[in-house]
DNA sequence: TTAATTTGTTAGATCAATCTAATTTTATAC
DNA sequence: GTATAAAATTAGATTGATCTAACAAATTAA
């Protein structure tokens, strides 16, 4: 078994592999927190356990193992964070801290009662995708909004990230997934965006937020 | 904040004082299973904390504030359980050991959210109290059906233990919480008893199952 | 009431997870 | 192509939670 500080390393390695590509020490220390010193000796016991590739002064990589470790402690991340939203009535910018403690509990039995009872989703609150039981990732490719141009009609199918902030934003302005939106505009000095839609026929994003969202174009 | 090994502590010594009234090193060592030395320096620890009253070699005893987390961590324990069981469809002999994890999530809004769709119950899965909001709780008077007579009639409110083991050998014999029983004999011998009660005509309950369950008389 | 047993404490070691300070390697800038 | 800066590692300390071995106090038995 690993401990819940293992997991944590083991998470956050393949979420910044994920975004980036290599991953170094420093930005993985700076991910979680903590001093590279730290990190350093976290990789070589994880390398122990098979988790890592480790060798000095590479960058840091998970074995076949670790990604799979890394996949499940993700499904059952994405599972709690649906199974609160879904089953409990929180609201999507509540979840993720609450997940962040559920998804280091060992009991198999939990979380496949939580996925029967949700319906076995494919997708978490976010529209992120939930790892299957053995922990691989059916990746899902969107655009960004901040990819579309003017008259696209687009349904908004993920979030990028998804800090409390940020969605609570979205909450805001009756954002959420799901949501059909047209382009009317998109300012060349700014890269900021007129959309509508729903009861809002006109409401400026910054490039920032259409960085954030992820879309589909519909026909 | 308390540690989960702290509140793993804490949650021992408070059932121990409940069941035994003084609790000394050695029982909780026993509890645990963790070692004597072990024990009296996390007692010096939680000493400075102001949880327990420590004096060596005097018996062990939670301070009020050591009683009230106590009560806050069982309560979440229980809360959990009675969701597990009432929401997520888990039977009463397979809940405890997810609680254990469960218990130690910090989120106040998390186990406000199961009381609420829960409909604020009084009771666990196993019959016993949850205690409220500030950890206080009500503790409920009944008698072990092995103090009951030939002739009463009786209704099962708790169990004592809830070891998966027993309640399995309850679910085997349709025994459960609420279920009216009639005392149609008690063996002198051995104090064991026949008893009645929806489908089994009769059914032989030994001595150490009637002292571990809970019953009321009913007119 | 002394001796034996049980209980509890002290001392000192280990392991996990963290840190700071010092050093080394790699990357970048001039 | 050297000098400077950034990144990474090594060394050594700290804290929490655990252990064993040795010793001390309290309880029980003879
Ligand atoms: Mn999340
Ligand atoms: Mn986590
Ligand atoms: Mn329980
Ligand atoms: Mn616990």
């Amino acid at each position: 078994m690993n401990s819940q500080t293992e997991e944590n390393y083991i998470k956050a390695l393949f979420n910044l592999a994920n975004e980036k590509g290599e991953v170094s020490v420093n930005e993985l220390s700076k991910s979680l927190d903590i001093k590279m010193p730290t990190v350093t000796s976290m990789m070589k016991k994880l390398a122990a356990k098979k988790l890592v590739h480790y060798e000095s002064y590479k960058p840091l990589r998970l074995t076949e193992k670790g990604r799979r470790e890394a996949g499940l402690i993700i499904r059952k991340h994405r599972l709690t964070e649906m199974f609160l939203v879904e089953k409990m009535g929180f609201g999507w910018e509540a979840v993720h801290e609450i997940a962040e403690q559920v998804e280091h509990i060992n009991s198999p039995l939990f979380f496949e009662k939580m996925d029967e009872l949700l319906g076995h989703p494919k997708t978490d609150p976010h529209g992120s995708p939930i790892p299957d039981i053995n922990g691989k990732i059916e990746w899902l490719v969107y655009e960004k909004l901040s990819a579309c141009k003017p008259g696209d009609k687009v349904r908004i199918c993920a979030v990028l990230h998804s800090s409390a902030e940020f969605l609570k934003f979205l909450n805001n302005r009756d954002l959420r997934l799901g949501l059909q939106l047209r382009i009317k505009n998109v300012e060349a000095f700014d890269g900021s965006m007129q959309v509508s839609y729903g009861k809002h026929s006109v409401e400026t994003l910054s490039l920032t937020v259409c960085e954030q969202l992820l879309v589909e174009k519909i026909s």
